[in-house]
DNA sequence: CCGCATCCTAAACGATACTG
DNA sequence: CAGTATCGTTTAGGATGCGG
């Protein structure tokens, strides 16, 4: 009998693993936002929107407030005149950070 | 100086290898028919759409021929009556299914 | 400075019917 | 059996302007 792990287990529904995954650093902006956290560890929101090139208000505050439900990122608010807010990673973000790196490399390496 | 290597190297383009791998493996359906193929590593086109819950023939049909096109999947056609068409992983695609286990893994230990 | 609200476009996805 | 063609729907993404 076959010992293979399967890629995945609910074929049906969105309760595989992989497939959570992908809707939680998906879409178009996710990955390089956690990338550029990830590489400055402490981001402030406009330093964010001129580092990820090309992305809007709304993209970038959509998708940061959806990586901080999903426990990717923490977001710090300082109310001094202006504010300023920073952002940085979680360590299940920082978790992931490594296999991520694997994925990149296969790509590079193979597309 | 930092040493730490880059998720993506290219902020702004498409040429970061972890987006070229979302864009040949993302959207609804690509890794779940990966994921048929890969345990049964030989799967008739019919096969496919009974397994993969809720495909219909639009979506698998241009998965497949995408798949096929980057270089994932192979399809081999018998001119039998009526035909019968096969598909099986490439090289290519069986070697960046370890670390999409690894992501799984992680989606089920984290999500 | 850091966003949100609104409206709009484009692309992904889906239903149905039909063909070699 | 293994798809294609057509058309409708839904969702992701984007532009612009306003507000605390």
């Amino acid at each position: 009998m076959s010992k293979k792990e399967p890629l995945c287990d609910n074929i049906a529904g969105e309760d595989c693993g992989l497939k959570k995954v992908l809707n939680i650093v998906g879409g178009k902006w996710k990955i390089m936002i956690l990338c550029v956290i990830d590489k400055d560890e402490v981001v402030r929101y406009g330093d964010l929107r001129r580092a990820v090139f090309g992305i809007t208000n709304t993209m970038l505050a959509n998708s940061l407030k959806e990586l901080e439900e999903t426990g990717m990122v923490i977001r710090k608010q300082y109310d001094e005149m202006p504010v300023r807010v920073e952002y940085s990673l979680t360590d299940k973000a920082k978790s992931i950070i490594p296999i991520l790196l694997e994925l990149k490399r296969w790509g590079e390496k193979n597309l």
